[in-house]
RNA sequence: GCCAAUGUAGCUCAGUCGGUAGAGCACAUCCAUGGUAAGGAUGGGGUCGCCAGUUCGAUUCUGGCCAUUGGCUCCA
């Protein structure tokens, strides 16, 4: 028998029988590796670790700390999770049971029987009892006869669907115990591998995505080798919830929502003022160095004005119903552009004046569904960070890359690492339906953006039909501390609109010319942004945006005079100062400050009185030592400039 | 909007198998004047999310609605 050779990753080459599997080879090399083994990678594919090699081959063996080890150690657990269900629900029919980012889930229809909370934990012992059972997975390909009958025979109608979307030859099925999927694999060698579950909820999803469909229910789990890795899992979800902006924003006074107000729509309390005035600050600081002018509009306008900007026929769904007043149909505004296309069309312009950068801080109003509506990430009345740069198409180049670069300059001042940036296109099929029919300039605005991005060195992905109707963008993704993906910026550009506004400029040859748009948003909305920002610091914003920056504790009563002294001297250089006069012991006064994130304690007592120092403690490090109230104030004033 | 769950004091949560409720923190007053994460005492505070129904009686049971939460769909 001829022998094959398989070469491992460090390089090293060793020779097997013909036929043999990872899991074999893994076991050859120490047993404790084999009862690791969850997948291989034979020649970069990723297959079962059982699954019998005939010739030469690369060889990586996955366990769990691979990423695509994790993928089928969850994947599996799903049809561990349907087996489960099936014993306990008999005739219940299933959809699809992906692995996701944090574990998996399956898509059932119970038919008439509800699945709650409460049967999640019966379910969860039933998963555990069969992985104990340590059933192999076990791969049959079959023909689409084959497994059309054999689900026809079961009644499953989702996967017959699912089948008929599949070619002759490469359909395969999967068993273990007493349950066989319909699945492409690859799967673990065993349930044996799953030692903790934990099904974590329970939810309705359409299926194969479109609300059109039946709603299936979709059930949540995730699962470890180890209980230890699941208690740490846990023990993680927990710590989130704290970072949570709801909990923070509740806690440090930043927001809050009423029922009388209505859902989505916060109220900013003191605090969250004050962060919202701080970055106000900062993007009125960036946009006048960048040659940004500034306007304002009304939060409302006639109907007319949508229609022109073809927002009305798109997006009525989503804008709040019109008042009727006269006779006439006015709207609550749901973004800014057709106000800013307006004021660049009040005047005659002449290419002399583009780019014209026009920015505001401008309040819009969407009737967002209620069930998307999310603390402050997802909310119904939003402030924008906008600006529309007028431009002609030999400036945009420059101008798109201006805009990454505040982006850039933003993240670099507030430490965001973790996004993504997703260049949005369109798809060429949908053009006049969902895209604007004007397929030479979406080639030519996307060249130029994917340009720019690869010029600028700036990584991103490209998305196929998530532009929007008027243009591609790029969007900045980022997630919530509870893992929900948000875009919390956007820049885009847009050739349709000044078709529809008719905008206009006069070139060199005095010849009428059409500018091209850039929509963008570096800073989002100050709903999402803050609410992003809580989660970023955990609530422990850098002096310039803490709203309360110095708290000062006197120690005794007859401290207070001093104390005043210096609260008057703090405040006389704009800096946010609190003076603690309670009667608490000064260990209490520092608990409450530092729960409530304050940057700076200043203690004062006797010592301090007479010295005419104060004594620093920074938020979360301790005790700093005395220092002269001169060289304290001249601290917090320079970390309180905005960057 | 759809599926599942939740809603008790300002906050975090107990509790009532139907007889209108309790703790800790917070708040107020008093005592204590204390040196780097909770000093002590006393007290005020709730139409038990809202509206109906069943009942002698509903915070508790039933129905509807509202809001929130986890998802789905959506996201200019």
């Amino acid at each position: 028998m001829n022998k094959i050779k398989i070469t491992f990753p460090d390089g090293n080459i060793r020779e097997y029988e013909h036929g043999i599997n990872a899991y074999d080879i893994a076991k050859s090399i120490a047993e404790g590796l084999a009862k690791r083994v969850l997948l291989a990678e034979v020649n970069n594919k990723v297959v079962d670790a059982t699954k019998p090699i005939h010739e030469d081959a690369s060889l990586k063996l996955l366990t769990w700390d691979d990423r695509e080890g994790k993928a089928g150690f969850w994947h599996s657990s799903a049809h561990l999770m349907a087996e489960a269900l099936e014993a306990l629900y008999p005739g219940i029919k299933f959809g699809y049971g992906p692995s996701v980012e944090n574990g998996f889930y399956y898509d059932v229809d119970p038919g008439d029987r509800k699945i709650g909370d409460e049967d999640l934990r019966k379910v969860e012992v039933t998963m555990a009892e069969l992985a104990s059972k340590n059933s192999s997975y076990i791969r049959k390909e079959v023909s689409k006869a084959e497994a059309l009958k054999f689900f026809s025979e079961k009644g499953d109608e989702y996967k017959i669907e699912t089948i008929n979307e599949l070619s002759d030859g490469e359909i395969s099925f999967y068993q273990q115990g007493n349950f066989t999927d319909l699945c492409k694999g690859p799967h673990i060698p065993a349930t044996g591998l799953i030692k903790a579950i934990k099904l974590t909820s329970i939810a309705g999803a359409y299926w194969k995505g479109n609300d059109k469909n039946k709603q299936l229910t979709r059930i949540y789990g995730i699962s470890f080798p180890r209980q230890k890795d699941l208690d740490e899992y846990l023990r993680m979800l927990e710590d989130a919830k704290k970072r949570d902006h709801r909990k923070i924003g509740k806690e440090m006074g930043i927001f809050t929502f009423d029922d009388d107000v209505g859902p989505g729509l916060p109220l900013w309390m003191p605090n969250g003022a004050v962060i919202i005035e701080q970055l106000e600050a900062l993007a009125k600081k960036t946009e006048e160095k960048a040659g940004y002018s500034r306007v304002k509009t009304p939060h409302i306008a006639k109907e007319s004005l949508y229609l022109k900007s073809a927002h009305l026929p798109y997006y009525e769904d989503s804008m709040y119903p019109p008042m009727d007043i006269e006779g006439v149909k006015y709207y609550l505004k749901a973004m800014n552009c057709p106000h800013h296309h307006k004021i660049f069309d009040a005047v005659p312009r002449s290419y002399k004046d583009l780019p014209l950068r026009l920015a505001e801080y401008g309040m819009c109003y969407r009737y967002e569904q209620s069930g998307e509506l999310f603390g402050l990430m997802r909310v119904r009345s939003l402030n924008m960070n906008d600006a529309h740069i007028y431009c002609t198409e030999e400036q945009f180049g420059e101008e798109f890359k201006a805009v990454n670069d505040m982006y850039l300059h933003y993240f670099k001042i507030f430490n965001v690492e973790k996004y993504v940036m997703r260049f949005s296109t369109h798809d060429p099929q949908k053009l006049g339906q969902k895209y604007l029919d004007m397929p030479d300039l979406w080639k030519k605005t996307e060249d130029m953006v994917r340009r720019v991005m690869t010029e600028a060195n700036i990584p991103f992905v490209e998305v196929k039909d998530e532009a929007a109707f008027y243009g591609p963008k790029i969007d900045v993704q980022i997630w919530s501390i509870i893992g929900r993906e948000f875009t919390l910026a956007t820049n885009q550009v847009d050739f349709g609109q000044p078709r529809r506004f008719n905008l206009h400029f006069k070139n060199k040859n005095n010849e009428d010319e059409m500018p091209l748009v850039i929509h963008r948003a570096p800073l989002g909305t100050h709903e999402r942004f803050i609410g992003f920002l809580i989660e970023h610091y955990a609530g422990n914003f850098p002096v310039w945006l803490a709203p309360r920056q110095v708290t000062i504790l006197p120690i005794a009563d007859r401290h207070t005079g001093y104390a005043m002294k210096i609260f008057a001297e703090l405040k006389d250089q704009e800096i946010r100062v609190e003076l603690d006069t309670t009667s608490e012991k000064i260990g209490k006064k520092i608990r409450t400050a530092e729960m409530m994130k304050i940057p700076y304690m200043l203690i004062i007592g006797d010592k301090e009185q007479e010295e005419e120092k104060v004594a620093v403690r920074r938020h979360g490090e301790g005790d700093k030592g005395q220092v002269p109230v001169r060289e304290f104030i001249n601290k917090v004033v320079s970390e309180s400039s905005i960057p």
